[in-house]
DNA sequence: TGTACATCAGTGAACGCGCGTTCACTGATGTAC
DNA sequence: TGTACATCAGTGAACGCGCGTTCACTGATGTAC
């Protein structure tokens, strides 16, 4: 009895394993060009498997998708409470978590077009979108405590969502400038991030 | 020879105003589901036409669904100079602006999902990426002139980026609220909305 | 007025493509005796 | 140790679908004489 749980876990953790390795594939192809272009035969290539093996691991695409971009989310979040124990100032710190987010989304579109997609489309199974729902719960939770340290006076949720959704809006509506290339791009971003956060102070 | 030229000139309205009857067309169907959905005969069905007879007057899909973009743009335009133009004070004015681009956009959602693909993806034809550019040039300075009005003190178009940024950051980031209906979902972006109000008037 | 011809918006059917997904099958590995 | 069997991850080929677009053609309208 006991030696059958432990072998299925084994057996379990193997399947956790090679999942990830989809996922690090589709990370790969993801970094390279718009998820909506990216097909499961593409996935499945560069993990060097056959496209049929994806459903071994995943019941569909939607499903691959999400588990990809949760774990991508994570990765943010981790990166979220390390700053919040950086040992510097509370401003500092809403600067360095805005321009993280600009760095770290601008290099993570594919991710961050896929959220914006499932959270606008709505059409999600409802599990992904429990998943999902759970998952930003965490990241409005990290946002809030930064600015209950800020000492904001105001409904914190609400200012986190409205933090939230400047960034998304910058992110959003100037990712591609006509004439500019990357650098000037997120430079330029991170500019407009400086207005948040000039705005966020003065309320605080 | 001015016969002729009248006769042309009757033509090209002629086709305007078909290209018109598309459009229109285009728009409604485009009001039942995300642009993306959206496909030619869909279309050409709502304007009881044959699927290829769209060709002869656009001369692929893209043109179509960014003309037809446009030309909703610029009934908000017009929208904004009217507001402008109330016997009102700047900071009502101010109010407005951000309750009806909530209102307009969250009632003209593919549009709007249409134009943030435009601005991301960055694949338009020069053409295309031109006039919309074009477009979005009025748009901005239609913002500039509000926030001049309001004797802000920072860089003005700036502020129209950020502004711009936040509204389409709120609008992209809570249309899909589990377990909201659209008319708590709108009234919950124009609290977000009023918090950008709040934050400006105190810049200014 | 009547006739032959030109123009051109509009058409339905078909083309070619890429996609997500399914399915019958393979072959390596583990198990039982 | 050897043999028969079970399991199951992995596979390539095929299915079915919907799409944008093209193309040869039609038929109404206008023009020339």
């Amino acid at each position: 009895m006991a030696e059958k749980d432990t072998l299925s876990k084994l057996k379990e953790q193997e399947r956790k394993q090679r999942k990830n390795l989809i996922i690090d594939a589709a990370e790969r192809v993801f970094s390279t060009k718009p998820y909506d272009k990216v097909s499961m035969r593409e996935i499945a290539e560069e993990a060097g498997i056959g496209t049929s093996s994806i459903y071994t691991y995943f019941p569909n695409q939607e499903n691959l998708f999400l588990e990809s971009a949760l774990r991508e989310i994570n990765t943010f979040t981790a990166k979220m409470i390390k700053i919040k124990e950086e040992n510097i100032s509370n401003e500092a710190k809403l600067d360095q978590l805005i321009n993280s987010f600009i760095d770290y989304i601008a290099t993570h579109e594919s991710y961050f077009r896929m959220m914006v997609l499932f959270m606008t489309q709505g059409n999600l199974h409802p599990d992904s979108l429990a998943s999902l729902n759970a998952i930003m719960r965490d990241v409005f939770d990290c946002f809030d405590n930064f600015f209950t340290n800020l000492s904001y006076k105001g409904n914190v949720r609400k200012l986190s969502h409205f933090f939230f959704a400047t960034l998304n809006g910058i992110l959003v509506t100037y990712r591609k400038l006509p004439g500019r290339d990357e650098k000037e791009v997120i430079k330029y971003m991170k500019e407009l991030g400086a207005i948040l956060k000039e705005m966020i102070i003065k309320s605080s």
